[in-house]
DNA sequence: GTTGCGATCTTGTCAGTGTAAAAATAATTG
DNA sequence: CAATTATTTTTACACTGACAAGATCGCAAC
């Protein structure tokens, strides 16, 4: 069990960790001996876990991608009806999360810090990717998939209309969270991001007809 | 002039270092010491021109903005008379330069990195905005600014207008560099730019009559 | 059981990093 | 030419990621 040796279950704490560094000290403090020092392990313990830096950064990108989904289908949950209300919840839940764990946001964007196939992206990745397009394809009136189908299985309007209201709505939560939108007051954010999804919304609708 | 001591420009030739090293190594191999032993001096020299490495980046940065106004300008110069046209060039120039300096895209964007007051932004980023403000200036028929007036003095309307182009803009582009768009077939990829600053170029000439 | 083996964690080490302080050298100013 | 300032080097330090070797533990096979 857990003894001085063999804590039992070090991956998640480190992960933990991980979390808690990110969002105190931010990228710039996190370092995987900081991690291992607040998990009150040796310096070379993560190795073992996660291989090296971009390994456990990896992973937590993925915890990100997890807690993303969950705060989307938990926006989305309660205007199952109301398609608009579905996209407005989207950006909103986007942004939402951008700033509650903004250097989590940024690492999960980066390419150069994730070590995994962008061809056959894990789990966490297609479930988001599923949870979005299932949006569109309910806008569409067509049948959801699951995270296990590939995106092969969409025709081409479909896509187009995933990859247009995801780049409207990541770009806003991005340029916002990178300090570019502060000349706009901060009333006036919801208002923009509520015309821009009810934009994106009858658009989909409209294209779908 | 030029002796042992005293480069004669040697801020100018650790940037370009800087630049060098990030087109080829990346951010990874970006240090300040890579960058003085690339431009021949000692590893503190660079300490007296950028103060620390976020100095540094900065200027880089704005390097950076310069060279994707450049671009913006150049794209949209033969085709002034169609705005649809101007917008796409701003798509596509956004573009490719994500494509040609994806390192310097990811750090423009990048406010941990970048120590300026975000309240008073720097010239370069002032240019941009400028940039980007008057091709939706000229959609709506109204005069341009300069990148000296401040963006106080556009209405609201004109404001939303804006970050609605930037946003889908900023995020395709951002989301392609990141390997989030793989699964769309590369000549799939135009036709969503031309698609969506078609709709964007729309919207707002519909908005401003 | 106990033997062995693989998984887990520690210790020690290494080159490399950013930053600071002090010294050395050059350019500029009076 | 003297003094001051700007620029660059040298030296030093604490820290990092990675590696290798060893210590300890869990567990399966016998």
């Amino acid at each position: 069990m857990k003894t001085a040796y063999h804590h039992g279950d070090l991956k998640n704490a480190l992960l933990d960790a991980a979390d808690e560094i990110l969002l105190s000290k931010g990228l710039q403090g996190f370092t995987m001996r900081a991690c291992a020092r607040l998990a009150n392990v040796s310096h070379a313990a993560p190795k073992h876990h996660f291989g090296d830096i971009n390994g456990l950064l990896t992973e937590v990108a993925m915890r990100g991608f997890d807690r993303l989904v969950a705060l989307l289908q938990n926006k989305m949950q309660p205007v199952m009806g109301d398609l608009h209300a579905q996209m407005y919840a989207v950006g909103l839940a986007y942004v939402e999360f951008a700033e509650a764990y903004p250097e989590h946001f940024r690492i999960m964007f980066r390419k150069d810090l994730l070590s995994y196939d962008t061809q056959s992206p894990p789990r966490q990745i297609a479930v988001t990717y599923a949870t979005l397009t299932n949006v569109v394809l309910r806008h569409r009136g067509e049948p959801e998939i699951s995270e296990i189908e590939s995106m092969a299985s969409l025709n081409g309007e479909v896509i187009k209309d995933i990859f247009m209201c995801w780049s409207n709505i990541h770009g806003y939560a991005h340029l916002r969270l990178e300090g570019q939108l502060n000349s706009i007051p901060e009333e006036t954010h919801l208002k923009i991001l509520q015309e821009n999804t009810q934009r994106l919304s009858d658009l989909v609708q409209r294209r779908a007809a």
